[in-house]
Formats: structure tokens, sequence, C-alpha cells
DNA sequence: AAGTGTTGAGCAATCGTTTTACCAATGCTA
DNA sequence: TAGCATTGGTAAAACGATTGCTCAACACTT
């Protein structure tokens, strides 16, 4: 392989000055003739810095961890790719991992982490697993964020408003005529689900309109789970009219066993749904949702991250930017 | 940081002894009594290697790039979830990129492969973005994997039994008492898409039907793409009666424009995709689907690339595991 | 008793960059 | 012309781990 060395002796300078040009150094003092000799040998060899070595004496990787709770889930890819977008605003790479999946290679995971291998680490939906990991990264001073939920004793958490959305799609099925509400949460008592919860709740509260434990159901974020879920909820519930669910996922899976049940959408029931996902404008009905800023929300953990606002700055952040209300075929006037 | 130096100081040896008893030394000769007391200090100081210094002077990172054409598919989630399932199998981390959004960070992952960050790549629907990239993996010679398409004098290129597969789904469709059968085949002319085709053709010309090129569409890897290639096909040729929908994505969205278009499926229109997803189970009516081994793929890649296949063995592989038909509701009889 | 093996461990070079400190040469000021 | 600043560059010490080589001590063999 072509080393700093290598350049350096073909050009007849000496490695610091090919480093410097490399690096774009502040305080570069180089002639401009030396300059053009070292980039075009560098450009003729193709040279490229060696990762390890740079980092080594630099103590920083370029990459950062982001950790999802599931890769398949298209919600999370939306977060991934506003990761991305904000990692190549500071010239890094994200590398994605997968919470549940981790139970295979969390202690290579760990050991990356412990060992130094990235500047950063983005955990959403962080369960037990990733403790050590995370333990390691505090001690290491790595810094963290949590997205959605986490403890915020040892990072910031980012969130989206998901009091705001749950209250907004509640509302809107009510000035639709609807009075008789259900909900499918999502499971694992999250912090953001929670909040969606509650959102159901206030909004039911400012209708006067009753709340019922038994209108409440949960399910995990994938299909099948919010066929369950829905199931569940109407054979306790065949008076609900209206459902609203937490993630977009299990509303598809709703979706499906309405159909299987018999009951027509949005002519016997209405569905809303949290989060957007193109899924939703194929999916028929076309989904109505609350669209979330997930995109914004890795976007932003990329930025905390990258600008050192992690370790200031531990506290609870809600995103600015509002829920926006997606109308489409899903829900109807009662 | 606790760095190896100071175990070995706070034990009374020397940094080299540390080493050895980390890495399991096969040639190891070091007491017992030692061990112990080493281990002891290494787990009282939670000590970790140090990755950078680590690669630096073995030239293994323990990482392996995977780029996928778009992350949000679900279909590639299958295949990163292979991969990362190997990758556990040789201690290694699979790092995610995606081929479209590279076009961010293309240079940072050029940089990262050129530089020696990663021990070994695999490509999945590999476009010119990424020559350059590739040019540099070979000149460093970093194994290197093709998935479904690519240059088989660069790599060897895996695939799964595309022909075999477009051949059950279309058999199935004639058994099914269809005659004219409709395709849409995946853009961008790619190798696998291209197998699949010509799976279709053989199928039809082994049950003595007539090959209309009308009777043709073709689709991105998406919802929209599918919605669309759907309508022109039928527009073309309303008298199709079923279809072969080259990717599961491209397949809902076909279902959605069916439904918009007021044929029923499958009383109208029997539908059959190729590639199974979950949520071809749970949209209405459940897709039936010929399964690919993409698991199967991401798996066999990873282990390719670190049991030293890539570079002795460039030809074209087609995994041994066949594709399985997965019946549901989305074909009738006719 | 001399020779031969084995065990346990240390030394020091090395991987390829970055960066601090330093220096020589030149130009400028007063 | 002495003094000082600027320009353009070099030397060498890190960064932290791995590994080939060396070596002392002891145990056996013959």
């Amino acid at each position: 392989m072509v080393t700093i060395t290598d350049i350096a002796n073909r050009a007849g300078v000496s490695p610091s000055v090919v480093s410097r040009i490399v690096n774009g150094d502040k305080k570069l003092r180089v002639s401009t003739a030396t300059r053009a000799r070292v980039q075009a040998i560098i450009e003729e060899t193709g040279y490229k810095p060696n990762v390890a070595a740079r980092s080594l004496r630099s103590s920083e990787t370029g990459l950062l961890a982001l950790v999802v709770h599931d890769i398949t889930n298209p919600v999370y890819s939306e977060i991934v790719a506003g990761a991305q977008a904000g990692a190549s605003e500071f010239d890094k790479i994200i590398l994605v991992g997968e919470a549940d999946s981790l139970g295979a290679n969390v202690s290579k995971i760990e050991s990356l982490i412990a060992g130094g291998g990235v500047d950063g680490l983005i955990l959403q939906g962080a369960g037990t697993e990733l403790d050590k990991a995370i333990e390691h990264a505090v001690s290491r001073k790595i810094p963290l964020v949590f997205l959605q939920s986490g403890d915020i004793n040892i990072a910031p958490v980012l969130r989206m408003d998901d009091l705001l959305a749950g209250k907004m799609a509640t509302k809107y099925l009510i000035d639709h005529g609807h009075k008789n509400i259900g909900v499918i949460s999502t499971k694992r008592n999250l912090q953001f689900s929670e909040a969606r919860l509650d959102g159901w709740k206030q909004a039911l509260v400012e209708a006067s309109l009753p709340i019922s434990e038994s209108a409440i159901a949960a399910a995990n974020p994938n299909y099948e789970s919010g066929y369950h879920a829905a199931k569940e909820l109407f054979d306790q519930r065949p008076d609900i009219t209206a459902i609203l669910v937490s993630n977009a996922m299990s509303a598809v899976g709703a979706l499906a066993y309405l159909n299987d049940a018999g009951k027509r959408v949005p002519e016997d029931v209405s569905v809303i749904g949290i989060n957007d996902v193109n899924l939703a404008e194929f999916v028929r009905p076309a989904l109505t949702v609350v669209k979330m800023p997930l995109r914004t929300m890795g976007l932003e953990a990329v930025r905390m991250i990258c600008s050192g606002k992690t370790s200031s700055n531990k506290k609870l952040e809600i995103l600015d930017q509002a829920p926006l209300l997606v109308e489409r075929s899903s829900v109807s006037k009662r």
C-alpha cells in the first residue's frame, strides 16, 4: 500500500507537509509549488490515508453508531435516512445496528464502542441489552443521544411532539363525529408511546368524552401484532367506530384485521395512524395519518452529537417541527 | 483511557503478556497465576483494547461494508439480516450503506474503503456511483462480492435461482388456467431481473403460449413505480388476467392500482409476486409469492468474504436453496 | 556434568498518521 | 545593519497494540 511516507519521498518533502496538504491544515504554510507537486502525486498514486493510523493518532474514527429497534421497520428507515443526511454534513458515516439482532453480536458492538471505534452513539428504543455498551460510552465520554425514550440522567433524550400527535389525531376523529374512539398503543410502555396515549386522553377529555380502559389495546410495531391488537380491541368493544393506531405498521395490520372481520374502512370503522410511511399511501384504503418528523429527529440527533451539545445539555428535548396531518381515505364522517 | 500498558504496569508484567492473554494467542505460554492476576485487573478496570491501534497493527478492522440499493426496501432488510447473522459467525460487524443516498457521502465511503477501514465489501445492485470504491477495494485487495448483479471479471457474483423463480411463478398462473399473463419486471435491466423475465418466457413457451412485448412492463422496486407500471400494462392490455410482479414492493403498488381501477383481485386479475416480505401477508388480498432465499444470500456472501473464497473463485454462483411458492389469496382459478 | 527441551516472560520494532517544536532562509523595518 | 517577522519546511515524538526474537530458569535425558 502507498503510505504518506511514499508520497513524501516521491515529492521530496517530509510526511508532515503531505499530511498538512491532505488535511487542509488551517495554519498551513506550504508554497503553491510544492502543494501542486504533492497533490499531483497523490492523484497519480491514488493515495488515501490509512483510517486506522489516522484515528489512532487523532482519536476520531468518522463513524457514528445508530442502533434502532428493528431495521425492517420503515419508520426507522426514516430515522436512518435523517441521520445519514446529518452525517454527511459532518463528514461522518452512520453505522446502523439493530437492537434486537444485537443479541448475537452485542459483545462485538460493545467492544467497538468501548474500544473507541465510534465518535458517537445514537440509541433508539434502547432496551437493557445495551446497558453495557452505554456504560462504556459514558466512561469513554463518547457523545450519546437517546431517541424517543431513554434515561435522562445518562444522556439527552430527543423526542418529537408525541402528545400533540396523539391529540391531533384523536381530535380529527372527534371532528368527524366519532364518539367511541379506540386506541392501539405501542407496547413496552415506552415513553413516547405513553405520550401519544396521553394525547388521546386529553383530546377525549377536552371533548367531554369518556375514557375507558377497554378502548385501549397495545401492539408491538409490526403488522402481526397490530392485527391481533385490533382483534382484541373489537372483541371487547364492538361499538367502536374509529381507532387511533400509534404506529404505522400496526395500523396496516389493523386494516387487515378489519378487512378479515368484514368491517369496511372507513364506512364501518375509521382508522388514523401515527407516523407516515410510503406504504400508507399505497395500502387500500390509503391511510390517513399524522406524519411525524422522524427524519428531522435523526438529523438533529447527529447534529447534537457532532456539535458537542450532548454533554452540556442533559434533558428532554422536543423537536420544534410539529406533526402534520395527512388526509387520505381511511377516515369518514359519521 | 486505560491502555494495555496500564494493565501491564498494574499487573507487573509486560504489555506483550497482556496482549497475549487478551487475544488468546495460540502459542501462548503464560502461567495460570499471572493469567488470573491480569484478567482480574482487566475485569476491574474494564479495559477494552483500542480498536484503531489494533487494526493499525493487524490491518483488520472487524468491519464489513454492505451496500444495498435502498435501505427502506424490506426485501433488502432480509439481505442485511442474513449478512448480520453471517457476520456474527466470524465476529465481524456489518456496516450498512445505501447506494442511493451514497451520493452525498460517497466520498467518505470511498475513503473508508480505500483507507483500509473495512475487511470486506458486499455490493447489492451496484451502480456506477460505486465504481471508484470498487477500484479502491480491488487495488487494496479487499475481498469483494456482488449480490444479484455485477461484473464477473471483477469479483464473484452471488445470485439466487431467479430463472427458476420466474418460471415457477408463471407456471403456477398457467396451472390456474390463465393464458394472458403479464409481467412487471424490475427496471435498470439488472441481471437478476432479466433472469426472472426469462423464466416467465420459458414457462410460456413450454405451455405453448404466445410471448408478447406488450405484456411486459417495468418498475423500480417501490410502491409507486409498481402502481404506474400496472396502469401502463393494463392500459395496453386490458385482456390480461394474471400478472407476475418481479419484486414485492412493486407488487403492492400494483395491487393498489388494480383496486383503484375497479379490478378485483383475484376475481378479475390474479397477482403473484417474487420475494416474500411480512407485508405480503398483511396486505389485502394477501399476496401469493415465490419466496427467495434472500437471507441465505446475505449469509453466504459474508461467508465467502470471510473464508477467502472471493479471490480464487471469480464466477457466477447460484444458491442451491430453491425458491419456495407461498400460496395466499391473490391468485384464483379461471 | 554437559547437552537439550520446555516454560514463562520481556524487549523493541512496527503499523501510518498527526502535531508540536524547532529551524533556516528571506524580507522588512527603523 | 541589527533586529524582527514571516515563509516554508523538517525532525521526531506520540497514539496503543501486536509479534518475532531473545533469554533466563528450570527440568530432563544420557
